[in-house]
DNA sequence: TCTATTATTGACCGATCAGTCAATTATTGA
DNA sequence: TCAATAATTGACTGATCGGTCAATAATAGA
């Protein structure tokens, strides 16, 4: 490697930024909010970033990649299938408890972006289709297993319990007792 | 009244205003935006309107009050309280399928500035509980005509559906499939 | 030590932002 | 016909927007 060293790590300030837009949202979220949440220049960021848009682009990818990353490692893991849905649902509703809770980058993303910005749309849909293909191999499993309805359509059922997610990622941001409720209102219809 | 009158149409180009915070947001959405599509100038907007933010809440008060007025009138009618609540159902995925679905303004406004604004905040966890409060309502109803389980909690029950309906306004925007495969889970693991 | 390369710093750019001011125009009541 | 009142028009404000430029500083390889 030849020329001056950054004076920063990459990844712990993607980090930042993917907190930043979080909070905020993308149009909210100013460059010279972000240097200074950064603690990095301008410069650096567009030297190392590239524009607002490639930034939030990546901050959105790095987001999504290791939140479906935890998705599919919790439901794909071996043992109960069912009791690998519960421990979904129960982390979801664990986070939508924190105080700091700000629902989910992706979720707030199509909200703001997912008409306007087509590659975005396209990115975001892709990720939506990861998490529901997920859950829908462990609910075949439990097909399998013979502890879920054989004649269950998984397919749609996933597609409804990554709905909630996203449901939760909005209505628990003004109502908090919504994670617990319409966690324990799913477990009794489906009991 | 005395004084030169106003041009246009105050109701009408409040719901264009509407239109327009409904496909961009508040912060993507400018005054000189504004003025443009609402065919006034900018001073007449905000000698009618108030500032930005003013005109955002009036917008998402109508819109807020003309939804919910429509799923309570819908949910509160005379007859099988099951049809209503269904006939919801229909309408939400009718509309999550129309070329130009641009979500809700009420699930719009939450992800976009739910946690910033705390009176924002307040009235969408308070429009959340009069939907909520309606389908409850259809909910005993049903219990009490012998058409829903008796044992059934239909408080948690009534914010499941309120939070699918959020759910659709979010994942819909990118997947159009997801309006009609959500709905047949739900109504395939209730029967 | 010198050169090539890259990062940092801070000033700077035109464009756009929300919001205002002053002048003009249209109306009602006297 | 003439005030009083209120809406329209268009120019204008300071602040902030995303993004860039030029100068300086720090490194690696020769």
């Amino acid at each position: 490697m030849i020329g001056r060293p950054r004076e920063f790590d990459r990844d712990v300030v993607l980090q930042k930024a993917i907190r930043l837009f979080w909070e905020n949202g993308f149009e909210a979220t100013g460059i010279a909010e972000l240097s200074e949440h950064l603690g990095i220049g301008r410069q650096s960021l567009y030297g190392t970033f590239g524009d607002k848009r490639t930034l939030f682009l990546e901050a959105l990818r790095q987001y999504s990649d290791d939140s479906i990353g935890w998705l599919t490692a919790t439901l794909d893991a071996p043992g109960s299938a069912v009791d690998n849905i519960n421990a979904v649902l129960d982390t979801w509703v664990a986070n939508s408890r924190k105080k700091d809770f700000c629902g989910c980058l992706m979720t707030n993303s199509i909200s703001e972006l997912g008409i306007r910005d087509p590659e975005l749309r396209k990115l975001l849909k892709r990720n939506l289709g990861k998490m529901s293909a997920a859950f829908e191999r462990a609910l075949d499993k439990g097909k399998a297993d013979g502890a879920i309805n054989p004649d269950t359509d998984t397919r749609a059922l996933a597609k409804m319990l990554v709905n909630t997610g996203q449901g939760l990622a909005v209505s628990a941001k003004v109502d908090s007792s919504y994670g617990s409720d319409v966690v324990k209102a799913i477990r009794d219809i489906m009991n």
